[in-house]
DNA sequence: GTGCAGTGATTGCTACAGCAAAGATTGCAC
DNA sequence: GTGCAATCTTTGCTGTAGCAATCACTGCAC
């Protein structure tokens, strides 16, 4: 019989783990992941996590400070569930209320309260300052900024065309989706 | 009552929202969620998950194809509790076994099977060809794909600085978060 | 040897998110 | 008007991950 525990592996094999892609995927991964628990941190000390920020911003930067659940949905990368359960603690906190659409009763509107929005202001500079002082900032030191988004954009693009279009509904979506 | 909706947003509030850093975070935010999503779309074909996926291509990217579970979880931005129940899940599969240290009795060593490493050889393969569609492959096109890799690795060595290091090594006097 | 601080792995508890199903409503075909 | 497919939101169930506490072991001081 052939010796298994060391046998089985040719230089074919070894050879996928040594491939740059994978070093590319996994500083991303690394990347992201850490930057992630740092927004999470500094976030915390205003009382919400990060996805509860994804949705607030989606809601103060549109026209009307409100967006239908599915709209939210789209733009959030969280599911129309997941919507309704975030949307429901925010609520508890008195951060969004829900409204009902007058020409269609089975829609439902989440609105940004003023106290929404005072926690934005709030907590909008901090992020911004970590957004710059780890992503942003090491990003121009490495090479062009501009250059970053743009590559950074089509993958985007690539993978994930659904967001890049504009939000439907009546709403005027001015300028292509960032 | 005073008019909620429209009165409170002055100019330095909406100037906020159209900073580009939002823009560039958005857009990674977005690229790396659909990223994550196709590849675990991908690998539920080979019945893992994504960070089943990480820990078992880093068991077999490590020479002797096993590593403390401590160690794992440092690699993998997976906690101890949560490296403990992949490697749980991974070990009922036959994918992984555990094995005792003979040195240090506290120490358990997660080591990847003949069977793990077969799906490892089976799942890489397209999971290479998907980042090259999805990531490297857009990124080159709008620009040179090693500078990418230059600004995201300045990134990630600003952000996770841990994991650029080496796993071993006693932990730099830490203030966790700041 | 005994005691004690430090390290490694696991477990209880909890929170969160996705999927699939359900409930409600709309618009259309007839 | 009735029936039916499609749309919007919510809910039940489940799986997963983190935190903090716990258990086991090590190494050191005495």
């Amino acid at each position: 019989m052939t010796d298994q525990a060391t046998q089985p592996r040719e230089a074919s094999f070894d050879a996928l783990f040594a491939d740059g892609r994978l070093t590319v995927m996994g500083l991303l991964a690394e990347s992201f992941h850490a930057l992630l628990a740092k927004a999470g941190a500094q976030l915390a000390e205003h009382g919400i996590s990060v996805v509860e920020f994804e949705v607030l911003i989606r809601l103060a930067r549109s026209p009307l400070g409100l967006l239908r659940m599915t709209d939210l949905s789209a733009q959030t990368s969280v599911t129309t569930s997941g919507v309704t359960r975030v949307v429901d603690r925010l609520q508890e906190r008195g951060l969004v209320c829900r409204q009902a659409c007058a020409t269609d009763r089975r829609t439902t509107y989440a609105v940004i309260t003023e106290s929404g929005r005072e926690l934005m202001a709030a907590a909008l500079p901090g992020h911004l300052e970590l957004v710059e002082t780890y992503l942003t900032g090491p990003v121009g030191e490495a090479g062009d900024l501009e250059t970053f988004t743009a590559m950074i954009r089509r993958v985007r693009d690539g993978v994930a065309p659904d967001a890049a279009a504009g939000s439907t509904g009546p709403l005027p979506a001015s300028r292509s989706a960032d």
